[in-house]
DNA sequence: TTTCTTCTGTAACATACATCACCCATCAGC
DNA sequence: GCTGATGGGTGATGTATGTTACAGAAGAAA
């Protein structure tokens, strides 16, 4: 984490911002953002890992990215800047140290710090990238693809191939059915591509 | 047309903006920007309307969303100042005259004007919303609902009840194929929503 | 251990949509 | 008018996923 913040302190931002922003701590669980809610501070994360979800009116999921270190939560950035509610949930999916910075300073800084500005945009464009995906895969992917690039996307995310989920976690990610994920990842399990146990993937 | 020239340049654009940027006439069906593309300059739509859709490796489609005058592609903007390819297609929908703008221009008047980042950051959040959507209808909703929406968007796009289209281009804005789209619409012309005949749907 | 809860496996069936196949309708050009 | 091209209608069939329903497995609690 120091690491992190030394490079977001040398690169992008400047004293100003740390001396502004509160570093505050979150399990695993926590729900950062909640959808209608409205946004008085917008977080980078400084170690641990957000998942972004969007949930519709019936109460279905679908994960929409993650936020890792270094990064920020840009819908709550341009939501807070335009004083609007949230359309997304943000939930902490590892253990997190973030950053919270008042949306008044994230828009003043705009002006004042090029690099703010660059930081802002960079973001943009990987979320916008990432939506893309997500549209893609929602679209045109069937299931088992799906499935096995959110396993190694954990996987990664985790530094292990061990995944500690349930089927049913991973079918409100996927915007499907837990048994549709039991079904699929049994096949898996039979091309041995992954090892199933209770609460446990594990990837081979 | 002239008519949004003046309420951009009195509302978020000066001087500046339209001594540099060119105007240039695109009829319907003109590809303004292909995947992979790179971007050297900026469009803001002053009349007509572009659509803008993504396809996947296996020539599939789906439709993002419209750019209407007074807006501008973000996606080209992002690309843009990052020296990127473009991820998308662009397609002029209604014929269109559009002021490109050269993105270096695009960038340094960040710094400059604050009205053209606002602009830039409304854009920003607009389209965001509208992915977000996109992935909604794409995820949970069924081709009827879907269907629908469609035919009022272009409704109110083309200010008409009256629609010309043929199913195929229905089917490739969706991501489906005409015979879904015409079995669907078949449907609703027997429940009376729209009528029928070749070239042509009527919103009732 | 026994009991309870949560998670997982799986069968049977329903449904939406894709795919294939073909015919008919409409319209443009001759 | 005829002819050919494009657009549209529709049945038959396949497949992925949703739905319902229930049983067994693995842990947690007692």
């Amino acid at each position: 984490m120091a690491e992190i913040k030394e490079n977001l302190f040398h690169s992008l931002l400047n004293k100003e911002v740390f001396e502004t922003a509160q570093i505050n701590s979150f399990s695993a669980g926590t729900v950062i953002l909640n959808i209608h809610a409205y946004i008085k501070s917008i977080p980078i994360v400084l170690s641990g890992s957000i998942k972004v979800i969007q949930t519709d009116e019936e109460g279905r999921e679908i994960l929409l990215y993650y936020i890792k270190p270094g990064e920020s939560c840009i819908m709550s950035f341009l939501a807070g800047i335009h004083n609007d509610s949230s359309k997304i949930k943000a939930i902490v999916e590892e253990d997190a140290e973030i950053l919270l910075i008042p949306v008044e300073k994230a828009s003043e800084w705009i002006k004042k710090f090029p690099e703010w500005t660059d930081f802002i945009f960079n973001l943009y464009q990987k979320r916008f990238e990432e939506l893309l995906e997500v549209v893609n895969a929602v679209a045109f992917q069937k299931m088992d693809t799906r499935l096995l690039q959110l396993l190694n996307q954990k996987s990664a995310l985790f530094h292990s191939k061990e995944i500690s989920v349930t089927h049913q976690q991973l079918a409100d990610e996927l915007g499907t059915t837990r048994e549709a994920v039991s079904r699929v990842l049994k096949q898996m399990e039979n091309s041995k591509l992954i090892a199933l146990s209770r609460n446990r993937i594990s990837i081979l």
